[in-house]
DNA sequence: CGTAGGCTTGATTCTTGTCAACCGCGGTGG
DNA sequence: CCACCGCGGTTGACAAGAATCAAGCCTACG
């Protein structure tokens, strides 16, 4: 059960109403109680605003805080010596940064801002207590950060073995169905207000490829750009060009044995 | 403080007598206790094993059990459409697989032995007592998983920003270190008896350059190759090709404020 | 002794990077 | 209000790096 490509797109079991995003990501992991919801409702109530193109964290320096993206689009990377930089991830809004950041010394990577973003900063003591007292919400934050390693290792395979057509083909389709996620997508359409030259940052391409096959795929309908919005018009097409047909971003829900676990960790 | 380029390489703050690698490897994120260790011992007693060149889990199917590599080298893969292979992630003595069993629907890649190698599963239950029972062993299991990841990312800035010459160099040092972590290397040099496709389809090459890089390296004295020992011999001219003086593997061990939340667990 | 797999090497092709120029838009300042 | 400027998109010409193709060699193994 994911979504993805195939039934099951377009259709989290989570209402739609969920008005936060990091809530209504977590929820496609666990089921949430009305008291979880509220519980990351309060615990993302924060608000912090950044610019575009400024460091949040800054590689070598220990991580500050734990944060969730609210709005806006913020990147892992690193710059190489020659100059070059390597988009890692994108992190959108609903993705959260540093969960982990208790147990981290220092950052072997910067995060910054590719647009205006707001993001709800939340407080290692806030992280230790949601650890402590909510299993089912510590059992969703788990296996979001197994999502997040599938999403890593795929683009361990796009870089490695696809070529430039397969590797825009597939950036186009993996962020689709996360903004389908969160529900920031209108069918087969989401905004992304990248330059191509981010957009070739994260796939290890230049922009002038990028820019080539961006066109090319247009001219195929296969996608459709306006004001930085972004129309998918023949989604099996960029998955055939990327050269795969399953969904591997675990987006499934869980299954009856983990809410079996929950359940055992709630009652004790 | 890190196990890597720089002071520190080589001498673990764990005692070198640690038979189990598993233990040893772990002992580097956090302070085991003695019964910690026997427990580790206890827990990876089982044997099971693989000839070389078969799978262990096949992709799409729910993994089946938890595993620690005791010998032997075993890969994280994905074949694609194509015919091509991408190796996600090496698998040496000591590193654990699919800690996070219990909550995983299917594999979205297989993992398959490039190598004999020799493993101990480890049951979901075990797994599950391990966590409620141990919180320092907990502890660095969750700091390895960083770990994992943070080799992940580095993967991914190598297969998107570096050459071929800059991403062996990288692999090699790489290797390494991580072979230094678990006591695996006599000084400069580790065994690795892996074939030319096989490292190409890790850093994402043709094994023609690969050949004909490492064979540049050895010219210019970088390293040394004889029946599958590799010798690192200017180990700094390597990390130079690869464009990076720092360590990104995060080997550190814990800080005081990560040993002062391992007591606060021990002790509730 | 023969074979298969892996290593090595040369020649060639093709993808992508590099360099360079132009366009169009939005913002800025005169 | 308009000219200027800078950034991002677009396009062409060319260069470089890696893939591909192909052949020979060596070693392990049956």
């Amino acid at each position: 059960m994911s979504i993805g490509p195939g039934p099951g797109l377009g259709s989290p079991r989570t209402p739609l109403d969920i008005a936060n995003l990091f809530t209504r990501k977590l929820s496609h992991f666990a089921p949430l109680s009305a008291s979880d919801q509220d519980y990351l409702d309060a615990l993302t109530s924060a608000d912090e605003h950044y610019p575009a193109d400024v460091d949040i964290m800054k590689e070598g320096s220990p991580p500050s805080s734990v944060f969730v993206v609210k709005e806006g689009i913020a990147v892992r990377y690193r710059m190489l010596p020659d100059g070059g930089r390597q988009i890692m991830t994108f992190l959108i809004p609903g993705d959260s940064c540093n969960i982990h950041v208790f147990l981290r010394s220092a950052m072997t990577h910067s995060i910054g801002t590719l647009t205006p973003v707001r993001i709800a900063p939340i407080s290692r003591d806030q992280m230790m207590e949601t650890f402590a007292n909510r299993p089912r919400i510590s059992a969703a934050l788990w296996w979001s950060g197994l999502q997040e390693m599938a999403i890593l290792r795929e683009r361990v395979v796009s870089l490695g073995r696809r070529d430039a057509r397969g590797r825009i083909a597939y950036l186009l389709c993996e962020m689709l169905w996360r903004f389908a996620a969160v529900g920031q997508t209108n069918g087969k359409s989401y905004r992304l207000p990248l330059t191509q030259t981010e957009l070739g940052d994260a796939l290890g391409l230049t922009p002038v490829p990028v820019n080539r096959i961006l066109k090319e795929f247009r001219l195929a309908g296969f996608i459709a750009m306006e004001r930085q919005v972004l129309n998918v018009l023949d989604c099996p097409a960029l998955q055939t060009i990327a050269g795969f047909d399953e969904s591997y971003l675990e987006l499934g829900g869980a299954s009856s044995e983990v809410e079996h676990y929950f359940n055992a960790l709630e009652a004790g």
